[in-house]
DNA sequence: CATCGTACCGTAACAGTGTTACATAACAAG
DNA sequence: CTTGTTATGTAACACTGTTACGGTACGATG
């Protein structure tokens, strides 16, 4: 008697979210119907696999604290923690510019994750550098790391935002960027011009014009 | 023949504008007809005054800067133009937790506004502080203070986004506040002694343990 | 004062949304 | 193959924003 039933199909799952995904890219209302169409399957399959769409939605940003997580992975680990800091600043700022409508998803309830071990590890990538930049004596020995990373995320997650929302241009995080990371750092304790130098190479690959501007969009 | 119409009575327009504000505070949900009942009028009066809901939403912004705007003209100017921006800084930060649901609605879509004066003004006056500060030699004399106020402002912006969606605890606004608008101005020029005295003074009267905590909404 | 024209306002309908009851189909176990 | 369990698809539900239609209050005109 006892049978195991059908097993879910994760590729369903999977399928729902990339789509969701996609059509933030693209600008177009994701609605239970039109994601269910683009899915190929039908709005059923979002409550069985998501329970509705709010939990479609705490999926996609997951997704996209997942995605945040590999970029800020990638960025190596140097000699100089403050140039390590204001590279995963930078990482960070172009993911979202990359993404915005995922990224604008991602903090409309960004609390209510169903695992915010992504999350908490992009966090800790920043707790991480403070902490190495302290031992380094580029901070003050009484600087709490995660004070000065929680600083640091809520200055660019601000100026981010303003850009995302068109309330500030989008030369705004170039401009504003590295210079509020600077004023985090030297705050911080960091001597002026090293921390200046520091965080201008960790914005380098960005600043070219990089990755920041192009129409890329999602 | 050339008749003049009836004239547009516009206490039902700025009795629905209450009534979203209100709504909003008690967290009760927005929609046409509950708004219309809230406001003792019919879903129609939003499409006569307001085109529609998001013109409702419009106003809705447009009457969260403008309280903005009043809460900050109503501090006052010193002879310590950093204490002043300090101020100003703590009452924005008090504003926003005072009115959280009509903050995070500000800011929702914060660039469509049909008259961004009092979004200007409030700006200006960060600028003016800004300026004061670097004639009176606390700031350097090439710190653009369009540019610090718009730092200053996106610190201030992402702190306070982070607290209202709950992904940082209330007592952030209060440990990191004060620490960012010292980041900034010390950045800008200022000496730091000076600075920590002058911005822990602005922020005085918000530490107590006053407006920031209690359960008030909006 | 009577008249008229304007435009606000309320009722009722429309299209579209998220959600769910039900029947169907697909799969794993005996 | 039979059986039990569950994912799926269809069609309906309650709700949303929106709008066509009459009724009505109002101000200007004669």
């Amino acid at each position: 008697m006892c049978n195991m039933p059908r097993v879910a199909a994760p590729a369903v799952r999977t399928a729902l979210v990339e789509a969701a995904a996609e059509m933030l890219a693209g600008r177009v209302a994701v609605t239970a119907r039109s994601l269910a169409d683009r899915a190929g399957t039908s709005t059923t399959a979002v409550y069985t696999h998501f329970g509705g769409m709010p939990g479609l939605w705490r999926a996609v940003r997951q997704e996209g604290f997942t995605r945040l997580a590999g970029r800020l992975a990638e960025v190596p680990r140097t000699d100089d923690a403050v140039h390590d800091l204001a590279a995963l600043g930078a990482a960070y700022v172009a993911a979202a510019h990359a993404s915005p409508f995922l990224y604008r998803a991602m903090f409309d309830a960004a609390a209510d994750l169903e695992d915010p071990a992504a999350a908490d590890a992009s966090f800790s990538r920043l707790v991480e550098a403070a902490e190495r930049a302290r031992q380094a004596g580029r901070f003050s020995a009484d600087a709490d790391p995660a004070a000065v990373a929680t600083r640091f995320w809520a200055a660019g997650h601000g100026l981010t935002m303003l850009v995302l929302t068109d309330v500030l241009p989008p030369e705004a995080s170039l401009s504003h960027g590295p210079e509020l990371a600077v004023a985090v750092c030297v705050a911080a304790g960091d001597d002026l011009a090293r921390c200046r130098e520091s965080v201008l190479r960790g914005w380098a690959p960005t600043l070219p014009g990089g990755p920041i501007g192009p129409p890329a969009q999602g």
